[in-house]
DNA sequence: GGGGTGACTGCAG
DNA sequence: CCTGCAGCCACCC
């Protein structure tokens, strides 16, 4: 039964580390692609207890509504939101606008919104 | 077994 | 744009 939670959390791993670096994704995003759509709380308890933290884009994964999910007093939220701006991805007020940094990931097929993905890089996506 | 707890979400107001 | 709230679900007392 665990066993399905350890599949679920391996799945988390991946494709967080698929999220290329300057775009950004929700919990609930990767709680869909990993195959449990109604987890995105799993997601963040997944991130938390990552045993390889410091070598995943964490950062990278934020609220469905673009805030950084972490008290914004927190230290947690200083570093993520420093993180992110290190890579290109500006954070007002504790959120991030989804219309410039959303990484348009698989699952969604292609909503001809192409509008601004002018510079993706294609190595960082799909692998 | 029962109740509280989030690094969540979507929707109402 | 922001706050509140019910729904959600594995985990931890």
């Amino acid at each position: 039964m665990s066993e399905q939670m350890e599949h679920f959390r391996q799945q988390v791993y991946y494709w967080v580390s698929k999220i290329p670096k300057g775009k950004v994704t929700s919990y609930g995003a990767i709680a869909k692609l990993s195959g449990f759509p109604r987890h995105a709380r799993h997601v963040s308890k997944a991130l938390g207890s990552a045993p390889n933290r410091k070598k995943l884009p964490w950062q990278r994964v934020i609220g469905a509504d673009g805030k950084i999910a972490f008290n914004s007093d927190s230290d947690h939220f200083a570093i993520q939101q420093s993180l992110l701006e290190k890579e290109g991805v500006k954070v007002i007020k504790g959120k991030v606008d989804l219309k410039l940094y959303a990484w348009k990931h698989p699952l969604e097929g292609d909503k001809k919104t192409s509008s601004q993905n002018s510079g993706i890089q294609a190595e960082d996506f799909f692998r």
